[in-house]
DNA sequence: TTCTAATATGAATCCGAATTCAAATTGAAA
DNA sequence: TTTCAATTTGAATTCGGATTCATATTAGAA
């Protein structure tokens, strides 16, 4: 019994004869024998492996996000190699890691810059960004329309008569709070409203609660004829933040007081305590996505890229008081 | 310029002129080259990978886990290779699957047999248990104490005079939910507490939402002095529907008329609006702890294996009435 | 300057499976 | 029974880097 034969016993395509298949798969058994999947990646260039870059912070703050890949890349015969990457970290450095453990594709999470997404071109190691952009038109982009819900939301409000708004940003560097309060901030502009109370904040429940009480405790705010009627708030957490802060330190309602709304749908507020009006990501299609082009790109290296920008999903709890899409 | 000297600059012990070194060094950064682990990992034996072994429950209803986990294990120089497993799935069959990839070792929060717990050390690939226990005496177990906190909880509780107890069990197929209410229930009948109401739940918040109603509006429910002074649920998911209902579906004051505990110490249960009092794992520290073990056990295969049984924290926020330690 | 010891370098081999190409076997036809 | 084609099998090579062992170089001592 050769070498050969047991290398093809394990391959399907293979030219064997059943029986010599057959009695290799049955010693294997008994032996407890597996190809060795490192030996076979060097000479295929095949690993099966996939990295996954992703950022402390959507690591902890979205865990959904990891959970969905991880599942859509083994459905999509990947193993997932994990990259948690502080922000301060090199994105290119990263990515010549991965590349060095013979990953075949790379999902990332994380910004990378345009040498990276060349660099890993020229590799020729499929890459696909998600919820990020990229600068160079071979790299596959599997977003979120976070623009796009956040300029709907703000016409909806507006078309329910609000005119008072706040915003409470995200972190400066976290590309897609960017996007969604600046969709916001533009429609608005669009429809006649300039001047929209801004406070920073930095994506956690406490400056949620904090930007409350910036907006709703100067001294001028008591009169309800100044205050903001909505605050939109770049994430969910801050929302609820806002929403304990609104409710149980300013004695104010929602939404009868005042509209909040977030982004991002987490379990939390969904709970009768706070029914948050917010957007939903479909993180689950999105990794699905995510997913099939990278089986495609790496078993069609030619495949053009894929851009997909997936709608978000409105759900209305009741935080907020807004007009339904067909009015607006 | 030999493939050896190459070979050599990018390890530090090698023997290497430092002029040579550097000229490889340069060449290599110019070059954009970098050693393939892959070869090296067919030749060294040392891939310089750990696999996490974790189930989608896990996954999705304690993302901490696989965070600090993964955290850990890149701390001490392993890369993850993720392999969430469904809970159908045979551990053995994943476990082969991470060794064909050459991983130097495997944590794993998914319970094995000792068959597969023979094969690991068979195959000289050391194994980490995290919050499940082993059933030989060479795999190291990193795992919190949760039938001792639960234990403890019930004497607080039994101190502070409570004598009705309820429990909200978890899926019989969650090993920590069974050490947790059996730890519970065991204390109790040590005090004298023999009948103790039991519901099932699935760890899910709907579970602790519908136990509510299962225990407290039953025919005779409605005397104050038949029904529970206390719930204990086996998580903090199913303690907070468990609030929400007793709250809001049956209008009792938590913790006057019932108090409720969970465990876990979910970000959720921190919030004003809930205040849940609960137990917490000190997961950081146990996945630090699994991670140096491993690499302790990588690097000398003859260490002993560690045992550590961690203690819970209690997190008291006023959703039940216990007495503090010193006074049990 | 010459010799020795220490050091630096490189050729060859190995890791385990995939693949190529040649050899061996099988079966059918003559 | 012989011949040829089809099929099955196996020897040899390859992937890229680590390591062994032999050779070349260098520095220091005589």
């Amino acid at each position: 019994m050769s070498q050969t034969s047991v290398s093809r016993a394990f391959q399907e395509q293979s030219p064997l004869a059943e029986k010599t298949r057959a009695r290799v798969l049955a010693s294997a058994r008994t032996l407890g024998y597996r190809p060795n999947a490192v030996a076979r990646s060097l000479i295929t260039k095949r690993s099966g492996l996939a990295a996954i870059l992703l950022t402390e912070a959507t690591q902890r703050d979205a865990p959904d996000v990891l959970f969905f890949i991880s599942q859509a890349l083994i459905q999509n015969g990947f193993q997932p190699l994990l990259f948690p990457t502080a922000l301060e970290q090199d994105g290119g450095e990263v990515l010549a890691q991965a590349m060095t453990f013979g990953v075949d594709g790379i999902v990332s999470c994380v910004s990378l810059s345009a040498d990276d997404l060349t660099q890993a071109r020229l590799r020729q190691r499929p890459l696909v960004l998600f919820n990020r952009q990229g600068s160079d038109s071979f790299t596959s982009v599997i977003a979120c329309d976070h623009a796009g819900a956040s300029r709907l939301l703000a016409s909806r409000l507006f078309a329910a008569g609000h005119r008072r708004f706040a915003v409470v940003n995200g972190p400066k560097d976290a590309p897609v709070s960017v996007l969604r309060v600046e969709g916001f901030l533009r429609r608005l502009a669009e429809l006649g409203v300039d001047t929209v109370t801004q406070v920073e904040g930095d994506y956690h429940y406490e400056s949620g609660h904090a930007a409350a009480i910036t907006l709703f405790s100067g001294p001028r705010q008591d009169d309800p004829h100044s205050r903001p009627e909505v605050v939109f708030c770049a994430n969910d957490a801050m929302a609820l933040g806002m929403l304990d802060a609104v409710r149980f330190s300013l004695m104010l309602r929602v939404p009868r007081d005042v509209s909040v709304v977030g982004f991002d749908d987490v379990p939390t507020g969904r709970r009768p305590a706070y029914l948050l009006t917010t957007v939903r990501q479909p993180f689950e299609e999105m990794a699905r996505l995510a997913a099939q082009t990278l089986r495609l790109t790496v078993d069609n290296p030619d495949s053009p890229p894929h851009h997909a920008l997936l709608r978000g999903e409105f759900v209305e709890r009741g935080s907020a008081i807004l007009l339904p899409q067909q009015q607006v």
